[in-house]
DNA sequence: TTAACGAGGATAGACTTTGTCCGCGTTTTT
DNA sequence: AAAAACGCGGACAAAGTCTATCCTCGTTAA
């Protein structure tokens, strides 16, 4: 397992389709099945999300997740944290207090200060988050939509407009996209 | 578990303590032992510091590992990556080319070039890389002997000098330390 | 000859992550 | 009023990784 986990891409990934559909929540189903994923594990992902104050969860029918702001105010730092929980890059054991010359206890000078192996270990992970913090969501949803074909994203339009009229319209559990 | 293991944090420690000791090679137990870990799994550690030439082995009674270069041309990077194995940051799932508005195969377009969202991660894992490569075996080791008093390294070159003693000048298994 | 050493395989235990399933309360639609 | 679609969260199972131990092998100095 890497240390930003796949949990952390499906939510970004899901994200990016909130940034094009700012009007109408989507559920977490349809996000999920819009990018082919687990639908129950993107339903595990999103309220983290919700709980960072990302998105707006909105209950019930027709309900699902709005982002919270604009997306160029979404951190991909912010996202990891969500998910992850501010899960440190190392975990130091404290090695250097264990030695056998000290006695049943290490000396003073010994403990001083920061470990200096977990020093570079968080200077390395502040130089991580400072990169992570720096780009945005709506940075990369910029970029993506310069390079899509405008006819895919009216493609994905109509993919979530036909989900959605799809559930409203039928009677019962009869009629589902019966054309 | 963190990204970078405690594995590591074992290793930096015990080349910490080969720093001082360039002449007399030391074994991996005296290592292991000397900072009060197990034994047996720093011993399984060592073999990958040698393979990627950071430490150099001798085999055999009274033989053991010395560094294999200067310590201020060893840096925390290579280390991570000998114990690690350049273990990417981020693994990429691709989900970018799974859309249910694409047929069987993604369009051409999804996937040129690089996964955007895989790019800053990319990015951050470069900057962490960069982090861990600007600071070398040498600067701790400085760092530490600084603040160390000289009668600790003294004490620690005395807790070497009776272990190996104390196994060479003994008949069988009789006089270990009889004083 | 013996014992200390490195190297490496096999294995167990703990933990994390992914993924599924179920029940609960809420809200809209019929 | 009833049904169905939601979010939320707990309880799992399966797979993978990491720590740690043990054992065997070949090598080398005492």
């Amino acid at each position: 397992m890497a240390h930003i986990t796949t949990s952390v891409e499906y939510a970004i990934h899901g994200l990016l389709w909130l940034v094009a559909n700012e009007d109408k929540p989507l559920s977490s189903r349809d996000i999920a099945d819009l990018q082919v994923i687990s639908p129950s594990f993107l339903a595990k992902i999103f309220p983290k999300l919700e709980k960072a104050g990302i998105v707006a969860a909105s209950e019930g029918v027709r309900g699902g997740y709005r982002l919270a702001r604009p997306a160029d105010k979404i951190s991909f730092l912010e996202i990891v944290d969500a998910i992850e929980g501010e899960k440190p890059l190392f975990d130091c054991q404290g090695v250097r207090g264990r030695c056998a010359v000290f006695g049943d206890r290490p000396p003073d000078w010994a403990m001083a200060g920061t470990c200096a192996v977990h020093a570079v270990m968080l200077q390395a992970e502040k130089a991580m988050r400072q990169a992570l913090a720096a780009q945005t969501l709506g940075d990369v949803a910029s970029r993506f939509s310069r390079k899509a074909p405008g006819q895919f994203l009216a493609d994905v339009q109509d993919w979530i407009d036909r989900r959605v009229d799809g559930r409203t319209a039928r009677v019962g559990k009869k009629a589902r996209d019966p054309a």
